[in-house]
DNA sequence: GCCGAGGGATTGTTCAACAAAAGCTTAGCC
DNA sequence: GGCTAAGCTTTTGTTGAACAATCCCTCGGC
């Protein structure tokens, strides 16, 4: 079984990944502590974990917040993860077939998930496509790295107005993507990619500044 | 000034990048934890970040371990290296001036510590140098990951048999990288640091799996 | 209105204790 | 003799309480 404290993190980073917990919120060791059923120490453990994750930003003798994502951060975001799911593509000649097919099945689950209007898991299944993609790289940090990109990106998801006029537009284009792919047509699956990437970006940064503008009109 | 657990770490950190702690050392909270100084909880917390950059193993119920490092380990710390590095490479047309000037730098550290013989210095200005290449992209995340898989690197150095054998054949092919790099060669450059990449993972490799045979023979 | 002192709340760190798991020892059996 | 298994020992996992250090807010003085 997994540690007390792991199973904390596990908790708090779904509720964070959710939007049950809105960014910015502190989260005080006793109160949640209390709440969880834990002691302060290990729930400071679990805080160390979610940290490392960047899905909450511990501030020295102040507390530990759920992380609040800046433009900076956003762009960062997107410009690794093009690095890294680029890469990704380019070494999908040389990956396992199981790997390709990782691919193609999480564009289905996407589509699947859209038909039944279920824009949770069309997002799920979004990050997944993504996670498959650096995959190719068959390379577990990599991985990793890429998994904590996505986790943090959801801080993103969880925050924006519509689900389904954020993902929707995507759908189509992971499928060519795939397509793509599946067609051993790497450049062009790579030049997919940026552009979507950048659409992805844009359209987040948009989101975001929209915001900052109505917490600040008030 | 940085907490205990932060300062418990860095402690730790240098002794295992610096080899004062072997690769499968076990590390006890207790006989630490007075040795140091700390409580047994702060450890903890100082191992988690360690365990973050991968320089130690956290084995549940079992304890913590000096990180060894296996075949696997080396080949994907070199893919993505060169994944990010190349990124970096790349990127150096659009980076600001003084980011290249970092490079130089670094490479002329480099050549300075080895005029001196002190080949430890080689080494660090080594993984700066490479650091810097990768800073050339202007992400802070892929910086985070750069100096993680250099960290993690160092427990490869620590191990090598002769520093000086295997830091001063790459100092010239630094010194070329970087010349190109300045000349706006980028591809040539990008091309020359694969092949470096390439021949310093083997050279790895190769001391590893003596390494090995050495501990299996007796 | 600005500045500083004081108080309250929260985090940082330590200690002590017990539960839980892993590894070693030893006893018993075939 | 070698193997299995129970029991013991050691170490980690987790908790609770305690105190110090720090931050933030409030209150008072100027």
């Amino acid at each position: 079984m997994a540690s007390t404290a792991q199973r904390t993190a596990d908790l708090l980073r779904r509720r964070i990944t959710q939007g049950a917990l809105a960014p910015g919120t502190r989260l005080s060791e006793e109160a949640l502590g209390e709440a969880m059923g834990v002691s302060r120490n290990t729930l400071r453990e679990a805080f160390r974990l979610l940290a490392h994750d960047r899905l909450v930003a511990h501030e020295p003798n102040r507390g530990v917040f759920v992380r609040r994502l800046e433009v900076a951060d956003i762009t960062d975001i997107y410009a690794v993860r093009t690095t890294l799911e680029s890469a990704g593509v380019r070494a999908s000649a040389t990956a396992p077939a199981g790997q390709l097919r990782a691919v193609a099945e999480a564009v289905e689950a996407g589509e699947a998930a859209a038909d039944a209007a279920d824009w949770g898991q069309v997002g799920t299944a979004d990050l997944r496509f993504h996670q498959a993609l650096g995959a190719l790289s068959c390379s577990s940090r990599i991985d990793t790295y890429l998994a904590g990109l996505l986790a943090e990106q959801r801080l993103a998801f969880a925050t924006m107005p519509s689900q389904r006029l954020f993902h929707e537009p995507f759908l189509r284009r992971n499928r060519t993507i795939a397509d793509l792919l599946t067609a051993g047509r790497t450049t062009a699956a790579e030049d997919a990619l940026h552009r979507y990437l950048e659409d992805a970006c844009r359209t987040v940064l948009d989101a975001l500044q929209l915001q900052l503008q109505l917490q600040e009109g008030p």
